[in-house]
DNA sequence: CTCACGGTTCGATCCAGGTCGAAGCGTCCA
DNA sequence: TGGACGCTTCGACCTGGATCGAACCGTGAG
């Protein structure tokens, strides 16, 4: 069996526990500097520097000069699509890093995915977008209905800008706590950002949980009312 | 960042050339002795007991003893679509284990995935039977219409049994070579065994590729015919 | 019972690669 | 222009883990 694309040397990359906390880092979807993707992976920042080369030559992130700041991202949304898909499967075979700390629970409810929104919100959002029609499936891409559009430009998001872009505009992202999808690609990116622009949430810093407030709480459950 | 599953674990089992060329002979869906694995990665017998023994360790693999062989599977599904997904962002940042061989193209065109058939007619099976509604896409998870189960009936596959068990009936596979998604779950491997037993393919002993004879291949047309 | 065979365990070897100190280089600021 | 700062390169060190020979264990065959 040697056809077929080479996963070792992702896998590879991956498998090195001051990579791997690099990039979830980068899972909050924020740039990161090099010196704070070296603390944040508990290394010198030589060490981080050699790191966040091989990172970058295996394509997994890209960095930008900025100054004498070098900013790295993830690469595109299919690795963060990779790392959640890891994390699933990490969490059902019961490899957990710690056991579950205080700020757990927040993590499972409302957590940033690259750059929508995770968690049991996210899930909760997609299921009452589905339930009213205004979003539906196609072969494992969702698709915005015609109310669907009409109800975004309601809320803030003007689609017509975002359908230009080439990344998807919609897109059903497996969730790693709920196991079950949330909204992705550019539509989910936005509808996260028109959250933060109500002040409905904010992200707690150097993390990837959202925190709601709880009128904003309300009002996001108003908005995407629960099918039941 | 020290919240969440531990993904370093699983990469890092992954990210061993003996273990993976192991995975992905198992990709092909079915049992392999212990030795054969050895053969196949190209290790002696003992380092590849020590290679199982960490797979299985890792939630990854499952040995069932017959006799006085081992035989290993892929502990679920869901690993097969961890790997699935590893290849497609390895062949997009274009890792190729080797130059395209021969029988890459017939690698390409049909392969089980699994235990369910991948590549550009898997691609089209789903297509078609999306197409003309007779599968939906609910949240990620495809669904089966009433036409649908008629169909398949039809064809030969009893839905009513296979809703029962605790695999999911349908579901969307993310095709590595495609890029788009194919027929997964309990639905995708009955679709593959009643093409088996029809006669119009096999699989080539040893690797992942899907043979359709000629007459097999127009009777596939014919069944599931191309949206276009 | 004895032997052959598949698989595992143990121990020793060896090397890829993670790590950090020191030095180099470019950018920004005073 | 000098100095602080962020990042990278180089070199040396060291450890984890892959590997295999040899011995061990259990099953199946003769």
């Amino acid at each position: 069996m040697k056809l077929g694309p080479d996963i070792v040397r992702i896998a590879a990359l991956l498998g090195d526990p001051a990579r791997a906390n690099m990039l979830a880092a980068l899972m909050a979807g924020q740039a990161f500097t090099a010196g704070e993707l070296a603390r944040e992976a508990g290394v010198t920042p030589q060490t981080a520097s050699s790191h966040l080369a091989k990172l970058v030559d295996g394509g997994l992130i890209v960095g930008r000069r900025q100054g004498r700041h070098v900013y790295f991202t993830l690469a595109s949304d299919e690795v963060a699509d990779l790392l959640e898909t890891l994390m699933g499967l990490a969490e059902r075979a019961g490899h957990r890093r710690v056991r579950p700390g205080p700020s757990e629970p927040a993590l499972r409810q409302a957590r940033v995915c690259y750059d929508h929104l995770a968690g049991d919100l996210g899930v909760a959002m997609l299921d009452s977008l589905t339930d009213r029609a205004l979003v539906q499936d196609r072969e494992g891409s969702l698709c915005l209905t015609g109310e669907g559009a009409e109800f975004m430009r309601a809320f803030g998001v003007e689609t017509g800008g975002l359908a230009r872009g080439r990344r998807p505009l919609c897109k059903a992202c497996l969730d790693w706590s709920v196991r079950r999808s949330h909204m992705g690609g550019a539509l989910g990116r936005a509808l996260l950002d028109r959250i933060y622009a109500r002040g409905w949430a904010r992200r707690v810093e150097g993390t990837r949980v959202v925190n709601f407030s709880a009128p904003g709480l309300a009002a996001f459950r108003a908005a995407f009312p629960s099918p039941s």
